[in-house]
DNA sequence: TTTATTCATCGTATATTTGCGATGAACGAT
DNA sequence: ATCGTTCATCGCAAATATACGATGAATAAA
């Protein structure tokens, strides 16, 4: 590849792209679901409803809090996990403007 | 990684992650764009357009093609691509079902 | 038939993502 | 002070993604 060219692009571009990387594995769909379902939610809370090892989950819920859509409040030993609504929502505007401009429906 | 888990999630979550996937780089943003303002669209005009070569711009129209948002009509020598307005639409609806599950907004 | 155009695919290099176990930090409870 | 719980991070391995040049197939035009 030799160098990435990803910043080559229009920030609005880019930061879609970053947002829909960040929805781009099941894991973390299932994750933001999870997440809304119970108002709160421990890591290990999610570890024991996927199919996945305590240190994956977290660096999937680290990919999330990267791109602002959820976020963690230390809590004692714990982190309690929640949905980032503000950024979630300026999200899904953002990509319903993406499919106004690029749908013709 | 061993070998991937992500087909031990729901088809559903899978199929959201995979447009997410489709729509996580912002050339094939941009690329959905560029074919939505001109009507008709070769490879070559859109390599024109990127800072990418032929090549490349070729894999990700693949990518697009891959998840049904555009399709590339063959004329001659040349192919035509089209978004494919059923499968963008059908996208944007699975998006608002997710927001709307996962956003309290 | 030869030539030019258009594009997909192959091969290759590098970067990034996904996944796990092990470890250690942080804190509450004993 | 020690112990158990919770979680992030490190180190590693394997899989995928990104990017390019080279090549070849397909077609139109000459």
């Amino acid at each position: 590849m030799a160098y990435s060219k990803k910043n080559e692009f229009t920030q609005e571009d880019t930061w879609l792209a970053d947002v829909a990387k960040a929805l781009s594995h099941p894991a973390r769909i299932r994750i933001l679901k999870i997440l809304t379902e119970m108002n709160v939610c421990m890591c290990g809370d999610i570890v024991d409803l996927l199919p996945l090892s305590q240190s994956t989950v977290s660096q999937h819920l680290k990919e999330l809090k990267r791109v602002g859509l959820i976020h963690g409040d230390i809590d004692g030993p714990k982190v309690c996990y929640c949905v980032n609504n503000i950024n979630l929502q300026k999200a899904k505007q953002e990509l319903d403007l993406l499919f106004s401009q690029v749908c013709n429906c």
